[in-house]
DNA sequence: CTTGCGAAGCTTGCGCCAAGCTTACGGGGC
DNA sequence: GCCCCGTAAGCTTGGCGCAAGCTTCGCAAG
């Protein structure tokens, strides 16, 4: 399992990654509360351990956001403050669980797996990428949360290019995975649905960037100025 | 949502039982062990709050046991003791929360609500969504409180459509919960009845949205305009 | 470095046709 | 009689692919 964990203070963070990979997960350690929210945004992880005390951003927004746009990994609070009051907001912002600061990694680790054994729900297949969010079984994309209904198509395109996580996928690929193998179509066709495309994902802060010869790739909009 | 709480002390139970009541909630409230075992092999509920300390049968044994037979409704267990091990025992016998004694009625609050969020569908008697409801008992839909005398056909339809809570549902799906799985219908049926429903929605804000080749989904009427 | 050319990619308008919408109608149950 | 419901028939909508004309890019010769 891939396991982000957002935690500024040096010695606990590095005592959570430690136990978590001796469990055989692989983590991702942030530091800064802004890099956390842009690597929620664009980067894979099954679960997030979420400081709420932190630089640049604060973790309840972090994780307001990541509900906003209808990432619902599960998410495991922590902080330092013991007030009930902050538990429930922190619940209520959507967090799963909530840790309070001492706490033993016995605790931790129970939690975690509590977390992730429920999480076998096959159902509600969800890649996020920015704002957008694409639902695999019910093939329908979701800006903030918002469905936009978009075209068979484009839908099919974008799942590819989403799933690639911003790894540049060729034109034949895309033909391949939209019209099935047997593909007697022109290339011309991509280019027009891509076209589209991006007319629709301008607005969302996203766009695709062009490879010649190679292919495409699905990038945030300040990243491709 | 109908919850169960098994606790043995009678006025942490009455606390309970009114601040849950107050929300809405239906509660069994059950004060032995063995009792509770019983009643959760035989009875509804919705989601489960369950004391460890017990007479009779402890609690843990009583959420191993539903665990082992596959009862997979949340718990969220109550303790006296707050050692870490008991917590740890606790959540890894497949227990979805744990709050120890003593505990603010807010926090309790909170967690039984994160515990029903999470829930994928739970089995609530009553969907709402704007200003319709659907009492899934009755077959019922009242709009504003006034009941609107709907027929059979088109109560199914919305009764998918609404408990999709504006997801979308393919044709099919609507089909195989309207006919039955043996269907021998022409799909111009169902868009039919969308029609009719339409129409009649329409004056209390809401719409069907579709989403072509792939199906239908229920919106506020200013979500699609 | 500049220029120029060909290839790759972008965008728009157009027409086709499948999917969906709506209304009309007739049969059946109460 | 009234209401529900499914079929059928025209009509509308919108996705889709093509092709034409334009822009951008890479590259290499001057």
């Amino acid at each position: 399992m891939r396991i982000v964990l957002v935690e500024d203070h040096d010695g606990v963070s590095k005592g959570i990654a430690y136990r978590m990979q001796d469990l055989g997960h692989s983590v991702d350690v942030i530091a800064d509360g802004l890099a956390a929210d842009h690597h929620l945004r664009s980067s894979g992880g099954d679960l997030v351990i979420l400081d709420i005390n932190l630089p640049g951003m604060d973790g309840l927004s972090i994780l307001r956001a990541m509900r906003q746009r209808g990432d619902e990994r599960p998410v495991l609070l922590l902080t330092a403050r013991a007030e009930t009051h902050d538990r429930v907001r922190g619940l209520d912002a959507g967090a799963d669980d909530y840790l309070v600061k001492p706490f033993e990694m016995d605790e931790l680790e129970a939690r975690v797996r509590a977390l992730a054994r429920r999480q076998p729900r096959p159902l509600r297949r969800k890649i996020v990428m920015g704002r957008l969010a694409l639902d695999l079984d019910a093939r329908e994309v979701t800006a903030d949360g918002a469905p936009l209904g978009l075209p068979r198509r484009e839908v099919s395109l974008l799942e590819m290019l989403i799933a690639a996580q911003g790894r540049t996928v060729s034109k034949n690929d895309l033909i391949d995975h939209i019209y099935g193998t047997g593909a007697d179509i022109e290339e011309g066709a991509i280019e027009v649905h891509i076209s589209r495309l991006r007319k629709r994902l301008r607005e969302h802060g996203l766009t695709i960037r062009v490879a010649r010869g190679l292919g495409y790739a699905l990038v945030t909009a300040e990243a491709a100025p």
